[in-house]
RNA sequence: GGUCUGGUAGUUCAGCUGGUUAGAAUACCUGCCUGUCACGCAGGGGGUCGCGGGUUCGAGUCCCGUCCAGACCGCCA
């Protein structure tokens, strides 16, 4: 019996049983006549006594050879301690050891496996072995375990069954690039990895499956960030007979549901929002509405004044920030030059303050008098106090700009509070996007996302003003997740093809499977993809979805730790019929 | 594809307008220590300043190139 309990269980109701434990050492305290030793597993730390008097003496020697992270088992009785450790869970009592043997010795690790490590992240991720062994991404890792946990029992419980989709799947031109992976029977033929299972969930759905779901490996060859991977897990979701209320209805139940069991967090209803709204008010399709500083539009106050920045711009719109009429010249100078930084790309910035005695100050003076100030204070909801900062240019691009410094003023201020959850339905997406490079049209969503019925006229006339019924759910401001309700009918889904720029040859070479399953009694369907990662991350607290992920990929794709991508041997590539074009 | 920041001891970092033997903390090693738990005390070892080139009497420091890491823009249906 290599233990008879864990390091994390034992309390001074156990004093005088004999135990046996294994596990690694975290920490080792020597005074001379006497050693103390933590040892550590995933349950917790209990601290071990080697002393002169009481330890058989060839137990103490050998104690006097342990080092960090040797893995060791021992055998001893549960003592009270003498000085009593109130901040550990096992601070009562202790180990006193009469039989050690080592298990496995250690090198000394190459950064510290404490809470706050001396590891930088290049680091940690080469040994992220180690870094496992550190209470925070074990306990991330636990967290992210018990979150998959209640999403199955969650999805179980309302009917939903768990179907495995194929990894090995065929290259499309659509959306994001695709990881290839050469076929070795078929020589010069490739497949690709899912972006996402959508085409086989939605044939599912064909072949009467009703209710899908699937926590799932998705995979996009795209450049990365701090919130975004390679491979990446998605709680992808299925279903038939549905229309878009339903699908919100049942998700935002999930939602809610994760939030009070993991988090102790009761929303009662999940706010929604057109996308024309949320980028009119807020200048991000993904808005984050955990405080205000909605935008107040003053085009039609402030143009034709004789402003001449103003006078030529498309739209004028601005924001107040609460008690900012305070903020020196000097920190408004700062935001000015934040604004214009290449990453956001605005001109200018013009500021307005309201002081507390009821006075404007603003950066344009010479062109408004108090009275338009007033105006413009009412229409950003600014009260004395108060500082409005406003934007002026082309309107998509503004709206934009302003919405970056919008998030960057409250990061700044500290109103991005991670315990607050504020979740919200962004709903009305574009059904498609004008893409200036391809001078085609792109779907916004994917081309099986269906029109709404009322726009369906303007298909062919306008197809831009086409809204699509699409959602997606943001909280706190990241995109968590998002659907659709989707084509079923094999006629329209043709027509979408063709105006996103595919022939019909092309569209039945890449989709005829599709459409043929359309012919065959297709039921009406849509569902919704969470980011799991994301999820997770935001559920956590936390911003670096890396620290939630066992073994992620760096910066450029990399995984340090089995140093992957490799170069693979000159006979697999004859093997697979490929040659390496040399330049 | 682009912008920015960084690379100095095992590790995390400091090192000013270029100047003689490159520091701190921590980790590590040795010794001491009668209740530690961030133990304490004394001592010790440890460096191709990412790499290549240039400027200079002299480069960790300035310039150019390059590699690596991180953040962001483009991209991510």
């Amino acid at each position: 019996m290599l233990r008879s309990h864990n390091c994390g269980e034992l309390k001074s109701t156990d004093i005088n049983t004999t135990v046996a434990l294994s596990g690694w050492v975290q920490k080792i305290r020597d005074k001379g006549f006497i050693i103390w030793v933590d040892i550590r597993d995933r349950y917790g730390i209990t601290q071990l006594v080697f002393d002169e008097a009481r330890t058989p003496k060839k137990v103490f020697d050998s104690a006097r050879n342990l080092s960090r992270e040797f893995v060791i088992q021992i055998k001893g009785q549960v003592i009270e301690r003498e000085s009593k450790n109130n901040e550990l869970l096992t601070g009562a009592i202790e180990i006193l050891v009469n039989e050690l043997n080592i298990l496995n010795p250690s090198e000394i690790p190459p950064f510290t496996i404490e809470d706050k490590t001396d590891g930088g992240e290049e680091l940690r991720m080469k040994y992220r072995y180690l870094d496992i062994r550190r209470n925070t991404i074990r306990d991330n890792l636990i967290f992210r375990h018990k979150v998959t946990m209640e999403v199955r029992n969650y999805l179980n419980n309302q009917g939903f069954i768990d179907i495995e989709t194929p990894y090995l799947i065929k290259s499309t031109p659509e959306g994001a690039r695709d990881f290839i992976v050469p076929s070795r029977m078929n020589s010069g033929q490739f497949y690709a990895l899912p972006q996402s299972p959508q085409t086989f969930k939605q044939l599912l759905m064909v072949g009467g499956m009703d209710r899908y779901f699937q926590i799932v490996k998705c995979f996009r060859d795209e450049d990365l960030r701090a919130d975004r991977q390679p491979e990446f897990t998605q709680i992808d979701c299925e279903m038939s007979f549905v229309n878009q209320e339903d699908v919100l209805t049942q998700f935002e139940g999930l939602i809610s549901h994760l939030i009070l069991k993991i988090k102790n967090y009761k929303i009662d209803k999940f706010p929604k929002m057109t996308y024309d709204e949320a980028i009119k008010n807020y200048g991000s399709d993904k808005p984050d509405i955990r405080f205000g500083m909605k935008f107040g539009n003053i085009t039609d106050k402030a143009k034709g004044k004789g402003f001449n920045v103003f006078d030529s711009e498309e739209i004028i719109v601005g924001f107040s920030i609460k008690k900012g009429a305070s903020i020196s010249r000097k920190e408004i100078d700062k935001w000015v030059d934040w604004i214009k930084k290449p990453q956001i790309g605005a001109k200018g910035l013009v500021w307005v303050k309201y002081n507390e005695d009821h006075t404007l100050k603003s950066s344009v003076d010479k062109f408004y008098t108090e009275n338009d100030l007033i105006e413009w204070a009412k229409i950003t909801k600014a009260d004395s106090g108060d500082l409005i900062f406003i934007l002026s240019g082309e309107t998509k691009k503004t709206l934009k700009q302003l919405g970056e410094l919008r998030l960057a003023i409250a990061e700044k201020n500290n109103l991005r509070n991670p315990d607050i959850f504020a979740p919200l339905w962004v709903t009305d997406f574009p059904l498609l996007e004008w893409n200036e490079e391809a001078k085609r049209y792109h779907a916004m969503h994917h081309p099986f996302t269906s029109p709404k019925k009322e726009d369906l006229g303007l298909l062919k006339s306008f197809p831009e003003k086409v809204r699509a019924n699409a959602y997606d759910l943001v909280i706190n401001g990241n995109e968590i997740g998002g659907g659709s309700i989707r084509i079923h009918d094999s006629k329209l889904q043709k027509e979408m093809f063709n105006l996103i720029g595919l022939s019909n040859k092309e569209a039945q070479e890449q989709f005829g499977f599709l459409l043929g399953a359309f012919k065959f009694g297709a039921p009406p369907h849509g569902g919704i993809a969470f980011g799991l990662d994301r999820l997770v991350t935001i559920l956590g607290g936390e911003e670096t979805i890396r620290d939630f992920i066992a073994f992620p990929k760096n910066n450029s794709g990399r995984d340090i730790m089995i140093d992957s991508p490799s170069m693979i041997e000159k006979s697999q590539l004859n093997e697979l019929g490929l040659d390496l074009n040399k330049s």
